[in-house]
DNA sequence: TGCCAGGCCGGGT
DNA sequence: ACCCGGCATGGC
């Protein structure tokens, strides 16, 4: 069922290059700003963080919060963003010597639960440090992933994060470019037919699969 | 002009 | 194990 989900998507759009970028450091630093906030907000503080040189592991750790908290402002929830940035580059010293590389050796179930340890890291979060910065074969579930299971009657707004996590890690091989592009094309899909409002799915590529008794 | 966006934490039940 | 208020900006 989700296989044909995926092959419907890719058809229509072809592979996503996702994460946007240039870095693991730096994708992982997206995932952390982009917490509950619009995508275009984050660009501006990763660009500023860029500028100033703060952009790498050993930066942040040796950054002031108030300084990183007002070159991240336009992301939103910046003083507990900065936190966030700090407590993980904490955490990659004191566990890893400050290398992602070894960070990202370590076992995919043994650094998931390491990373929902560290302050600011939830599930989804987590997930996308591990999928996109690290590719390991975790899938990402977000609101658009929720929403369109939902809309698509497989999941109901009670089930749980892991839930519908292991919805799909039971559906598809554990092959991380594969989760890569599901999750970016899910993205694509809700930000052009499966908004909050305008639920117009007119032209959306996956209507033939919604149930009847949904169709607007 | 209010509502929304690729969550998470901490305290309460 | 859930439930909820708080955290904050920029775009429409």
């Amino acid at each position: 069922m989700l296989k044909e989900y995926y092959e419907t998507l890719f058809s229509a759009y072809g592979p996503q290059h996702w994460w946007p970028g240039r870095s693991r450091f730096e994708v992982i630093v997206g995932a952390i700003l982009t917490q509950n906030t619009s995508w275009t907000n984050v660009e501006r503080a990763i660009s500023n963080l860029r500028r100033e040189k703060l952009l790498t592991l050993p930066a942040i750790r040796r950054a002031r919060p108030s300084r990183l908290a007002q070159l991240i402002r336009s992301s939103g929830y910046f003083r507990q963003k900065a936190r966030k940035l700090k407590a993980f580059a904490n955490f990659v010293y004191a566990n890893y010597s400050g290398s992602l590389t070894r960070m990202f050796r370590a076992p995919t179930q043994q650094l998931r639960h390491q990373l929902l340890a560290v302050h600011g890291i939830g599930p989804e979060t987590a997930d996308s440090i591990l999928l996109y910065a690290g590719r390991h074969p975790v899938f990402v579930i977000d609101a658009y992933t929720r929403r369109l299971l939902e809309r698509h009657s497989l999941a109901s707004p009670s089930d749980s994060y892991e839930h519908l996590r292991s919805l799909f890690e039971r559906s598809l091989p554990a092959d991380h470019q594969l989760f890569n592009e599901f999750h970016a094309l899910i993205v694509h899909v809700g930000k052009n037919f499966c908004r909050k409002s305008a639920a117009d799915c007119h032209s959306c590529p996956l209507r033939r699969f919604l149930p009847l008794a949904t169709l607007p």
